[in-house]
DNA sequence: AATAAGTGCTACATTGATGAGACACTTAGA
DNA sequence: TCTAAGTGTCTCATCAATGTAGCACTTATT
């Protein structure tokens, strides 16, 4: 539910969970709180995957395929959009920390002639994010492993055929 | 704004806009109006690119790159986020009939070589809108044309380096 | 200069979401 | 069987957003 729209009531959250909106109260004494309490266990998930990806000292294609393997596990098990969660600022501080670690891996895997070196700043570290969303979502037949087999390889080598290229 | 968020105020709206709220009244009779005429927009829009497009009968390749080309101008003229604006029956059929004619596009693409046939169903489809969403707001230096070249160069190659293919 | 059109501001009524309390009921554990 | 823990239901108070009305002011047109 909070996957689809980060403004829905407490009374929708609950439905979808099954529980009345009482049972929601008593675990969490404010929307606010259960947000965060959300968004800090899908950080928690996200900064495990990217502790568990070694981006800073694995070879950077074996680093790669972890790391988008990681993220879909964690976004399919927390499927929510937070990047609207910023004025809580320990969340957006971590929020921050990842996005650099990312940033620094990436430059890294340019560097050792993974990543192409020719294209717009940023715009690798742009078009990541959504497609391991997107992946997490329409790759749901297979596993974690096997959608990050198909992200790294349509991020590597596009979809195109070879006299596309 | 409402790119950022499709549950902004009224308030919030007519501040981003520069205006009272009096006079967002005074132009739409309900929040819901309002909404509408800005999707209609949008729809407009998207349709008009993919007229020009010329999905089902121009060369795939030339046809891809105008899709992107024109999809990127649409959204950075209208940067608003509809995937949730569906209790509107007719932008939902309006939706469908988009969804329904770029599919058929990616099928012709796939069956006549410029797109890959052995990736799984649907998933181009999927990784398209947020490429271009990314496109229009990532690459805001470059013109509609320059980000369609990067978009469609990503999406065919990937930014993977020959050697890491 | 007068009039028309449009806007900003303020105040108000209504509605829905948030948050809370109390009680009856259900389930689990001793 | 009794007790504790948890839940659903109902009701209520508060607050924020929506929507409206009226008036003063500004700008454009005649």
């Amino acid at each position: 539910m909070l996957a689809d729209d980060p403004s829905a009531t407490i009374a929708a959250i609950a439905a979808a969970a099954g529980v009345d909106r009482r049972t929601v109260y008593r675990r969490f004494a404010s929307r606010e709180d259960l947000m965060a309490a959300v968004y800090g266990a899908r950080y928690d998930a996200v900064e495990k995957a990217i502790e568990a990806a070694r981006l800073r000292e694995a070879p950077v294609a074996v680093a790669l395929h972890r790391y988008v393997e990681g993220i879909i596990a964690a976004n399919r098990k927390w499927p929510v959009e937070t990047s609207r969660m910023l004025r809580d600022v320990t969340i957006r501080e971590r929020r921050r920390r990842l996005i650099d670690e990312v940033d620094a891996f990436l430059r890294r895997a340019a560097d050792e002639g993974l990543l192409r070196s020719d294209l717009p700043p940023g715009w690798v570290a742009a078009v990541l994010p959504p497609l391991l969303e997107q992946a997490a979502e329409e790759l749901s037949e297979l596993s974690a492993a096997q959608a990050a087999d198909v992200v790294v390889d349509t991020l590597l080598r596009g979809v195109g055929t070879p006299q596309a290229r």
